[in-house]
DNA sequence: CCCCGCGTTGACTGACGAGTCAATCCAGTG
DNA sequence: CACTGGATTGACTCGTCAGTCAACGCGGGG
Protein backbone atom coordinates (compact mmCIF):
# COMPACT_ATOMS: atom_id res chain seq x y z
CA UNK A 1 0.00 0.00 0.00
CA UNK A 2 0.98 3.53 -0.59
CA UNK A 3 2.98 3.94 -3.47
CA UNK A 4 1.20 1.23 -5.51
CA UNK A 5 -1.13 3.45 -6.96
CA UNK A 6 -1.06 4.74 -10.43
CA UNK A 7 0.89 7.96 -10.64
CA UNK A 8 -1.52 10.91 -10.49
CA UNK A 9 -4.24 8.73 -9.27
CA UNK A 10 -5.48 9.97 -5.71
CA UNK A 11 -5.19 7.41 -2.80
CA UNK A 12 -8.30 5.13 -3.08
CA UNK A 13 -7.98 3.66 0.12
CA UNK A 14 -6.86 6.93 1.77
CA UNK A 15 -10.05 7.66 0.25
CA UNK A 16 -12.50 5.54 1.77
CA UNK A 17 -10.58 5.51 5.21
CA UNK A 18 -11.66 9.47 5.36
CA UNK A 19 -15.49 8.98 3.86
CA UNK A 20 -15.75 6.33 6.60
CA UNK A 21 -14.49 8.81 9.07
CA UNK A 22 -17.54 10.66 8.03
CA UNK A 23 -20.03 8.14 7.75
CA UNK A 24 -19.48 6.37 11.12
CA UNK A 25 -19.58 9.90 12.56
CA UNK A 26 -22.55 11.01 11.27
CA UNK A 27 -24.30 7.27 11.33
CA UNK A 28 -23.22 5.36 13.34
CA UNK A 29 -20.87 2.26 13.02
CA UNK A 30 -23.88 -0.11 13.22
CA UNK A 31 -26.20 2.01 11.61
CA UNK A 32 -24.33 2.36 8.37
CA UNK A 33 -24.17 0.66 5.23
CA UNK A 34 -20.67 0.02 3.53
CA UNK A 35 -22.21 1.49 0.42
CA UNK A 36 -22.56 4.50 2.55
CA UNK A 37 -19.06 4.52 2.66
CA UNK A 38 -18.76 3.75 -0.66
CA UNK A 39 -20.95 6.13 -2.11
CA UNK A 40 -19.21 8.95 0.13
CA UNK A 41 -15.80 7.67 -0.91
CA UNK A 42 -17.20 8.10 -4.76
CA UNK A 43 -16.30 4.26 -5.34
CA UNK A 44 -17.55 1.47 -6.12
CA UNK A 45 -18.81 -1.33 -3.69
CA UNK A 46 -16.82 -3.60 -4.54
CA UNK A 47 -13.38 -1.73 -4.34
CA UNK A 48 -13.88 -1.39 -0.18
CA UNK A 49 -13.40 -5.18 -0.23
CA UNK A 50 -10.58 -5.10 -2.08
CA UNK A 51 -8.94 -2.72 -0.17
CA UNK A 52 -10.32 -4.30 3.37
CA UNK A 53 -11.16 -7.46 4.91
CA UNK A 54 -14.30 -6.30 6.39
CA UNK A 55 -16.12 -3.13 7.70
CA UNK A 56 -14.95 -4.01 10.94
CA UNK A 57 -11.47 -3.67 9.96
CA UNK A 58 -12.11 0.04 8.55
CA UNK A 59 -12.72 1.05 12.08
CA UNK A 60 -9.57 -0.84 13.46
CA UNK A 61 -7.42 0.75 10.64
CA UNK A 62 -8.76 4.16 12.07
CA UNK A 63 -8.91 3.59 15.58
CA UNK A 64 -5.07 1.92 15.61
CA UNK A 65 -3.61 4.61 13.08
CA UNK A 66 -4.75 7.70 15.59
CA UNK A 67 -4.36 5.95 18.36
CA UNK A 68 -0.73 5.05 18.07
CA UNK A 69 0.15 8.56 17.15
CA UNK A 70 -1.25 9.54 20.35
CA UNK A 71 0.50 6.73 22.41
CA UNK A 72 3.96 7.82 20.53
CA UNK A 73 3.11 11.31 21.42
CA UNK A 74 2.12 10.66 25.16
CA UNK A 75 5.70 8.62 25.31
CA UNK A 76 7.43 11.23 24.20
CA UNK A 77 6.17 13.70 26.54
CA UNK A 78 7.31 10.79 28.74
CA UNK A 79 10.57 11.11 27.65
CA UNK A 80 11.18 14.90 29.04
CA UNK A 81 13.27 15.44 31.87
CA UNK A 82 13.18 19.00 34.00
CA UNK A 83 9.09 19.56 32.90
CA UNK A 84 7.40 19.16 36.03
CA UNK A 85 4.09 16.58 36.04
CA UNK A 86 1.45 19.47 35.91
CA UNK A 87 3.45 20.76 32.38
CA UNK A 88 3.32 16.85 31.11
CA UNK A 89 -0.18 16.57 32.39
CA UNK A 90 -0.94 20.00 30.20
CA UNK A 91 0.53 18.58 27.16
CA UNK A 92 -0.93 15.19 27.25
CA UNK A 93 -4.44 17.56 27.86
CA UNK A 94 -3.88 19.63 25.20
CA UNK A 95 -2.92 16.87 22.14
CA UNK A 96 -6.03 14.96 22.99
CA UNK A 97 -7.93 17.96 23.22
CA UNK A 98 -6.20 19.61 19.88
CA UNK A 99 -6.77 16.00 17.87
CA UNK A 100 -10.63 16.62 18.79
CA UNK A 101 -10.89 20.18 17.54
CA UNK A 102 -8.83 19.11 14.62
CA UNK A 103 -10.73 15.94 13.67
CA UNK A 104 -13.79 15.79 15.47
CA UNK A 105 -15.46 13.29 13.27
CA UNK A 106 -12.54 10.90 13.60
CA UNK A 107 -11.83 11.26 17.58
CA UNK A 108 -15.79 10.79 17.72
CA UNK A 109 -16.01 7.36 15.85
CA UNK A 110 -12.48 6.37 18.01
CA UNK A 111 -14.44 7.31 21.21
CA UNK A 112 -17.94 5.91 20.73
CA UNK A 113 -17.06 3.50 18.50
CA UNK A 114 -13.75 1.91 20.25
CA UNK A 115 -12.73 3.33 23.44
CA UNK A 116 -16.26 2.93 24.87
CA UNK A 117 -17.85 0.01 23.24
CA UNK A 118 -16.50 -2.69 25.63
CA UNK A 119 -18.24 -5.81 23.70
CA UNK A 120 -16.99 -7.38 20.88
CA UNK A 121 -15.19 -4.98 19.38
CA UNK A 122 -13.40 -2.69 22.00
CA UNK A 123 -11.93 -5.53 23.43
CA UNK A 124 -9.38 -6.33 20.80
CA UNK A 125 -7.92 -3.06 21.55
CA UNK A 126 -7.66 -3.21 25.41
CA UNK A 127 -4.45 -3.42 25.41
CA UNK A 128 -3.45 -0.53 23.17
CA UNK A 129 -5.95 1.58 25.21
CA UNK A 130 -4.19 0.52 28.46
CA UNK A 131 -0.82 1.66 27.19
CA UNK A 132 -2.41 5.31 27.01
CA UNK A 133 -3.11 4.73 30.83
CA UNK A 134 -0.25 3.07 31.34
CA UNK A 135 2.05 6.23 29.60
CA UNK A 136 -0.91 8.63 31.54
CA UNK A 137 0.55 6.85 35.12
CA UNK A 138 4.14 6.72 34.40
CA UNK A 139 4.29 10.91 34.53
CA UNK A 140 1.96 10.80 37.80
CA UNK A 141 4.23 7.89 39.17
CA UNK A 142 7.67 10.36 38.86
CA UNK A 143 5.98 13.12 40.05
CA UNK A 144 4.63 10.98 43.47
CA UNK A 145 8.32 9.85 43.70
CA UNK A 146 9.43 13.57 43.96
CA UNK A 147 6.68 14.31 46.74
CA UNK A 148 5.11 16.48 44.01
CA UNK A 149 1.91 14.51 44.15
CA UNK A 150 -0.11 13.15 46.86
CA UNK A 151 1.53 9.11 47.65
CA UNK A 152 -2.25 7.80 48.59
CA UNK A 153 -3.77 8.27 45.30
CA UNK A 154 -2.07 5.30 43.19
CA UNK A 155 -0.99 6.54 39.58
CA UNK A 156 -3.02 4.34 38.07
CA UNK A 157 -5.90 5.85 39.37
CA UNK A 158 -4.92 9.42 38.86
CA UNK A 159 -4.50 8.39 35.51
CA UNK A 160 -7.64 7.01 35.38
CA UNK A 161 -9.36 10.04 36.66
CA UNK A 162 -7.23 12.33 34.57
CA UNK A 163 -8.44 10.23 30.85
CA UNK A 164 -11.87 10.46 32.09
CA UNK A 165 -12.13 13.65 32.99
CA UNK A 166 -10.62 14.43 29.33
CA UNK A 167 -13.14 11.88 27.92
CA UNK A 168 -16.18 13.54 29.26
CA UNK A 169 -15.13 16.74 28.09
CA UNK A 170 -14.77 15.16 24.13
CA UNK A 171 -18.59 13.43 24.82
CA UNK A 172 -19.57 16.77 26.10
CA UNK A 173 -18.54 18.50 22.85
CA UNK A 174 -19.57 15.54 20.61
CA UNK A 175 -22.75 15.75 22.50
CA UNK A 176 -23.37 19.13 22.05
CA UNK A 177 -23.65 19.05 26.21
CA UNK A 178 -20.80 22.02 26.21
CA UNK A 179 -20.23 24.61 23.71
CA UNK A 180 -17.58 24.35 21.32
CA UNK A 181 -15.50 27.33 20.85
CA UNK A 182 -12.17 27.85 20.46
CA UNK A 183 -11.73 29.48 23.70
CA UNK A 184 -13.38 26.83 25.36
CA UNK A 185 -11.38 24.24 23.71
CA UNK A 186 -7.79 26.14 24.66
CA UNK A 187 -10.18 26.88 28.09
CA UNK A 188 -10.68 23.56 28.93
CA UNK A 189 -6.88 22.55 28.78
CA UNK A 190 -5.56 24.77 31.84
CA UNK A 191 -9.26 23.88 33.86
CA UNK A 192 -9.09 19.58 33.33
CA UNK A 193 -5.38 20.04 34.70
CA UNK A 194 -6.09 22.60 37.25
CA UNK A 195 -8.89 20.86 38.30
CA UNK A 196 -7.25 17.52 38.47
CA UNK A 197 -3.84 18.69 39.54
CA UNK A 198 -4.85 20.02 42.44
CA UNK A 199 -6.31 16.98 43.76
CA UNK A 200 -3.21 15.62 43.16
CA UNK A 201 -0.80 17.86 44.38
CA UNK A 202 0.30 17.60 48.06
CA UNK A 203 -1.66 20.72 49.94
CA UNK A 204 0.83 24.20 49.37
CA UNK A 205 0.91 24.81 53.22
CA UNK A 206 3.30 22.05 54.30
CA UNK A 207 4.61 20.09 51.77
CA UNK A 208 5.09 16.24 52.29
CA UNK A 209 8.83 14.92 53.03
CA UNK A 210 10.25 13.17 50.32
CA UNK A 211 10.42 9.17 52.62
CA UNK A 212 13.64 6.75 51.83
CA UNK B 1 -48.57 -3.63 33.99
CA UNK B 2 -47.64 -5.15 36.99
CA UNK B 3 -50.02 -6.61 38.92
CA UNK B 4 -52.08 -8.00 35.51
CA UNK B 5 -50.29 -11.48 35.42
CA UNK B 6 -52.63 -14.50 37.14
CA UNK B 7 -51.98 -14.90 40.56
CA UNK B 8 -48.81 -16.98 41.82
CA UNK B 9 -47.60 -16.61 37.96
CA UNK B 10 -44.25 -14.88 37.64
CA UNK B 11 -44.03 -11.14 35.93
CA UNK B 12 -42.79 -12.61 32.38
CA UNK B 13 -41.87 -9.03 31.49
CA UNK B 14 -40.06 -8.34 34.63
CA UNK B 15 -38.29 -11.88 33.25
CA UNK B 16 -37.51 -10.46 30.47
CA UNK B 17 -36.07 -7.34 31.51
CA UNK B 18 -33.68 -9.06 33.45
CA UNK B 19 -32.91 -11.20 31.05
CA UNK B 20 -32.29 -8.66 28.51
CA UNK B 21 -29.10 -6.94 31.42
CA UNK B 22 -27.72 -10.48 30.89
CA UNK B 23 -27.91 -11.09 27.42
CA UNK B 24 -27.26 -7.56 26.86
CA UNK B 25 -23.87 -7.40 29.15
CA UNK B 26 -22.44 -10.36 28.20
CA UNK B 27 -23.14 -9.85 24.28
CA UNK B 28 -23.55 -6.64 23.42
CA UNK B 29 -27.12 -5.00 22.03
CA UNK B 30 -26.01 -4.90 18.56
CA UNK B 31 -24.34 -8.56 18.81
CA UNK B 32 -27.71 -10.27 20.21
CA UNK B 33 -30.57 -11.62 18.78
CA UNK B 34 -34.28 -11.05 20.08
CA UNK B 35 -34.59 -15.02 20.64
CA UNK B 36 -30.89 -14.86 22.96
CA UNK B 37 -33.23 -12.55 25.39
CA UNK B 38 -36.30 -14.95 24.59
CA UNK B 39 -33.97 -17.89 25.90
CA UNK B 40 -32.50 -16.91 28.50
CA UNK B 41 -35.80 -15.54 29.97
CA UNK B 42 -36.99 -18.99 29.57
CA UNK B 43 -39.91 -17.43 27.15
CA UNK B 44 -41.44 -17.86 23.57
CA UNK B 45 -39.77 -15.49 21.17
CA UNK B 46 -42.80 -13.99 20.18
CA UNK B 47 -43.74 -13.28 24.06
CA UNK B 48 -41.02 -10.36 23.86
CA UNK B 49 -43.26 -8.78 21.36
CA UNK B 50 -46.32 -8.88 23.29
CA UNK B 51 -44.35 -6.41 25.85
CA UNK B 52 -42.13 -4.65 23.88
CA UNK B 53 -42.26 -2.84 20.99
CA UNK B 54 -39.14 -3.56 19.91
CA UNK B 55 -35.79 -4.73 21.37
CA UNK B 56 -34.61 -0.99 21.61
CA UNK B 57 -37.65 -0.41 23.74
CA UNK B 58 -36.39 -2.81 25.89
CA UNK B 59 -32.97 -0.97 25.94
CA UNK B 60 -34.52 2.23 26.85
CA UNK B 61 -36.71 0.36 29.46
CA UNK B 62 -33.88 -0.79 31.22
CA UNK B 63 -32.07 3.01 31.08
CA UNK B 64 -35.23 4.92 32.12
CA UNK B 65 -36.10 2.82 35.03
CA UNK B 66 -32.54 2.66 36.74
CA UNK B 67 -31.23 6.19 35.50
CA UNK B 68 -34.79 7.99 37.30
CA UNK B 69 -33.65 5.84 40.77
CA UNK B 70 -29.67 7.84 40.29
CA UNK B 71 -31.72 11.12 39.41
CA UNK B 72 -34.21 10.77 42.36
CA UNK B 73 -30.79 9.58 44.91
CA UNK B 74 -28.93 13.49 43.68
CA UNK B 75 -31.60 15.03 44.03
CA UNK B 76 -32.08 14.12 47.73
CA UNK B 77 -28.48 14.51 48.52
CA UNK B 78 -28.91 18.21 46.51
CA UNK B 79 -31.41 18.98 49.03
CA UNK B 80 -29.23 18.43 52.10
CA UNK B 81 -28.82 21.12 53.98
CA UNK B 82 -25.50 21.65 56.61
CA UNK B 83 -23.65 19.14 54.71
CA UNK B 84 -20.34 19.53 53.21
CA UNK B 85 -20.16 19.75 49.58
CA UNK B 86 -17.36 17.18 49.52
CA UNK B 87 -19.48 14.33 51.64
CA UNK B 88 -22.51 15.43 48.91
CA UNK B 89 -19.98 14.51 46.56
CA UNK B 90 -18.72 11.15 48.42
CA UNK B 91 -22.43 10.10 48.43
CA UNK B 92 -22.85 10.58 44.79
CA UNK B 93 -20.08 8.27 44.19
CA UNK B 94 -20.92 6.09 46.76
CA UNK B 95 -24.32 5.93 45.14
CA UNK B 96 -23.03 4.77 41.41
CA UNK B 97 -20.13 2.81 42.65
CA UNK B 98 -22.63 0.77 44.74
CA UNK B 99 -25.20 0.64 41.84
CA UNK B 100 -22.06 -0.57 39.99
CA UNK B 101 -21.52 -3.01 42.83
CA UNK B 102 -24.73 -4.36 43.12
CA UNK B 103 -25.82 -4.92 39.61
CA UNK B 104 -22.98 -4.59 37.37
CA UNK B 105 -24.53 -6.25 34.51
CA UNK B 106 -27.59 -3.61 34.03
CA UNK B 107 -24.79 -0.66 34.59
CA UNK B 108 -22.23 -2.45 32.12
CA UNK B 109 -25.41 -2.17 29.21
CA UNK B 110 -26.28 1.26 30.36
CA UNK B 111 -22.67 2.89 30.02
CA UNK B 112 -21.64 1.20 27.19
CA UNK B 113 -24.92 1.02 25.28
CA UNK B 114 -26.21 4.23 26.51
CA UNK B 115 -24.38 7.06 27.88
CA UNK B 116 -21.40 6.59 25.66
CA UNK B 117 -23.27 5.44 22.86
CA UNK B 118 -24.00 9.05 20.96
CA UNK B 119 -25.48 8.04 18.08
CA UNK B 120 -28.95 7.40 17.18
CA UNK B 121 -29.60 5.79 20.50
CA UNK B 122 -28.34 7.85 23.15
CA UNK B 123 -29.56 10.70 21.84
CA UNK B 124 -32.67 9.87 22.84
CA UNK B 125 -31.74 10.15 26.28
CA UNK B 126 -29.43 13.40 26.57
CA UNK B 127 -31.78 15.19 28.26
CA UNK B 128 -32.19 12.88 31.10
CA UNK B 129 -27.75 12.25 31.46
CA UNK B 130 -27.28 15.99 31.45
CA UNK B 131 -29.81 15.95 34.14
CA UNK B 132 -27.55 13.96 35.66
CA UNK B 133 -24.99 16.82 35.47
CA UNK B 134 -27.13 19.56 36.27
CA UNK B 135 -27.63 17.98 40.10
CA UNK B 136 -23.51 17.46 40.51
CA UNK B 137 -23.35 21.04 38.86
CA UNK B 138 -25.88 22.22 41.78
CA UNK B 139 -23.64 20.44 44.24
CA UNK B 140 -20.52 22.31 42.48
CA UNK B 141 -22.37 25.54 42.49
CA UNK B 142 -23.64 25.97 46.31
CA UNK B 143 -20.25 25.36 47.05
CA UNK B 144 -18.72 27.62 44.90
CA UNK B 145 -21.13 30.50 46.21
CA UNK B 146 -19.89 29.68 49.95
CA UNK B 147 -16.28 30.13 48.69
CA UNK B 148 -15.24 26.48 49.39
CA UNK B 149 -14.90 25.78 45.82
CA UNK B 150 -12.85 27.61 43.88
CA UNK B 151 -14.64 30.17 41.52
CA UNK B 152 -12.98 30.12 38.29
CA UNK B 153 -13.84 26.20 37.52
CA UNK B 154 -17.62 26.74 36.58
CA UNK B 155 -19.87 23.97 38.20
CA UNK B 156 -21.00 22.46 35.24
CA UNK B 157 -17.38 21.65 33.95
CA UNK B 158 -16.22 20.29 37.15
CA UNK B 159 -19.59 18.07 36.88
CA UNK B 160 -18.18 16.70 33.74
CA UNK B 161 -15.07 16.12 35.42
CA UNK B 162 -16.32 14.32 38.37
CA UNK B 163 -19.27 12.35 36.63
CA UNK B 164 -16.57 11.83 34.19
CA UNK B 165 -13.59 10.31 36.50
CA UNK B 166 -16.30 7.97 38.16
CA UNK B 167 -17.82 6.71 34.86
CA UNK B 168 -14.08 6.07 33.50
CA UNK B 169 -13.73 4.13 37.10
CA UNK B 170 -16.80 1.32 36.24
CA UNK B 171 -14.96 1.35 32.75
CA UNK B 172 -12.21 0.35 34.39
CA UNK B 173 -13.99 -2.19 36.14
CA UNK B 174 -15.93 -3.58 33.81
CA UNK B 175 -13.13 -3.84 31.16
CA UNK B 176 -11.30 -5.76 33.60
CA UNK B 177 -8.34 -3.05 33.67
CA UNK B 178 -8.76 -2.22 37.19
CA UNK B 179 -9.32 -4.82 40.13
CA UNK B 180 -12.81 -5.56 41.18
CA UNK B 181 -12.79 -6.17 45.21
CA UNK B 182 -14.98 -5.24 48.00
CA UNK B 183 -11.90 -2.69 49.30
CA UNK B 184 -11.03 -1.42 45.81
CA UNK B 185 -14.96 -0.30 45.79
CA UNK B 186 -14.38 1.28 49.03
CA UNK B 187 -11.51 2.55 48.61
CA UNK B 188 -12.23 4.37 44.93
CA UNK B 189 -15.29 6.31 46.27
CA UNK B 190 -13.37 8.33 48.87
CA UNK B 191 -10.09 8.61 46.40
CA UNK B 192 -12.37 9.87 43.56
CA UNK B 193 -13.46 12.50 45.81
CA UNK B 194 -10.12 13.35 47.14
CA UNK B 195 -8.79 13.50 43.91
CA UNK B 196 -11.14 15.69 42.07
CA UNK B 197 -12.31 18.02 45.48
CA UNK B 198 -8.80 18.40 46.52
CA UNK B 199 -8.55 20.04 43.04
CA UNK B 200 -11.61 22.11 43.35
CA UNK B 201 -11.27 23.22 47.05
CA UNK B 202 -9.08 26.51 47.61
CA UNK B 203 -5.50 25.98 48.94
CA UNK B 204 -5.96 25.31 52.43
CA UNK B 205 -2.98 27.04 53.07
CA UNK B 206 -4.52 31.07 52.07
CA UNK B 207 -8.64 30.40 51.83
CA UNK B 208 -10.08 32.97 49.10
CA UNK B 209 -12.45 35.70 50.45
CA UNK B 210 -16.10 35.57 49.31
CA UNK B 211 -16.48 37.91 46.78
CA UNK B 212 -19.86 40.42 46.57
C1' DC C 1 -0.26 -5.63 -31.05
C1' DC C 2 -1.36 -8.65 -27.53
C1' DC C 3 -1.28 -10.10 -23.22
C1' DC C 4 -0.75 -9.65 -18.03
C1' DG C 5 -2.44 -8.15 -13.92
C1' DC C 6 -3.85 -4.65 -10.78
C1' DG C 7 -7.56 -1.45 -10.03
C1' DT C 8 -12.25 -0.92 -10.48
C1' DT C 9 -17.14 -1.86 -11.16
C1' DG C 10 -21.85 -3.04 -9.44
C1' DA C 11 -25.26 -6.71 -9.78
C1' DC C 12 -26.02 -10.59 -7.17
C1' DT C 13 -26.37 -13.99 -3.26
C1' DG C 14 -26.99 -15.86 1.01
C1' DA C 15 -27.54 -15.37 5.71
C1' DC C 16 -29.37 -13.42 9.26
C1' DG C 17 -32.57 -11.50 12.37
C1' DA C 18 -36.39 -8.13 13.59
C1' DG C 19 -40.94 -8.17 13.76
C1' DT C 20 -45.69 -10.60 12.45
C1' DC C 21 -49.47 -13.49 13.14
C1' DA C 22 -52.58 -17.29 13.44
C1' DA C 23 -53.15 -20.68 16.61
C1' DT C 24 -53.32 -22.48 21.36
C1' DC C 25 -53.74 -22.21 26.34
C1' DC C 26 -56.11 -21.14 30.39
C1' DA C 27 -58.28 -18.38 34.33
C1' DG C 28 -62.16 -16.30 35.31
C1' DT C 29 -67.25 -15.33 34.54
C1' DG C 30 -72.17 -16.05 34.03
C1' DC D 1 -70.37 -25.75 30.17
C1' DA D 2 -69.74 -22.11 26.72
C1' DC D 3 -67.51 -17.98 26.08
C1' DT D 4 -64.19 -14.08 26.48
C1' DG D 5 -59.88 -12.13 26.23
C1' DG D 6 -55.28 -11.66 27.81
C1' DA D 7 -51.01 -14.59 27.94
C1' DT D 8 -48.14 -17.53 25.33
C1' DT D 9 -46.24 -20.04 21.48
C1' DG D 10 -42.98 -20.49 17.50
C1' DA D 11 -43.01 -20.93 12.48
C1' DC D 12 -42.84 -17.77 8.99
C1' DT D 13 -42.10 -13.42 6.28
C1' DC D 14 -39.58 -10.01 4.39
C1' DG D 15 -36.28 -6.42 4.20
C1' DT D 16 -31.63 -5.54 4.78
C1' DC D 17 -26.84 -5.80 4.22
C1' DA D 18 -22.15 -7.89 4.39
C1' DG D 19 -19.48 -9.98 1.47
C1' DT D 20 -18.71 -12.36 -3.47
C1' DC D 21 -17.57 -12.55 -8.12
C1' DA D 22 -17.40 -12.25 -13.00
C1' DA D 23 -16.32 -8.84 -16.03
C1' DC D 24 -14.24 -4.64 -17.67
C1' DG D 25 -10.61 -0.73 -18.13
C1' DC D 26 -6.24 0.36 -18.84
C1' DG D 27 -1.17 1.07 -18.37
C1' DG D 28 2.99 -1.16 -19.23
C1' DG D 29 6.14 -4.58 -21.06
C1' DG D 30 7.60 -7.78 -24.32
Amino acid sequence: MGASQRSGAVDKRRLILDAAITVFARQGFHHCRVSDVADEAGVAYGLVYHYFDSKEEILNELFLERWQIMLDAIAEIDRLGEVPARDKLYMVASFIIDSYRHQPDLMKVIIVEVTRAANSFGRIHLEKIREAYAGIAEIVESARREGVFKPDISAEFAAMCFYGAIEQLLSGWIFDLLPQTEEQYEGAKGLVVDAICGGLEVSKSGAQPVSG
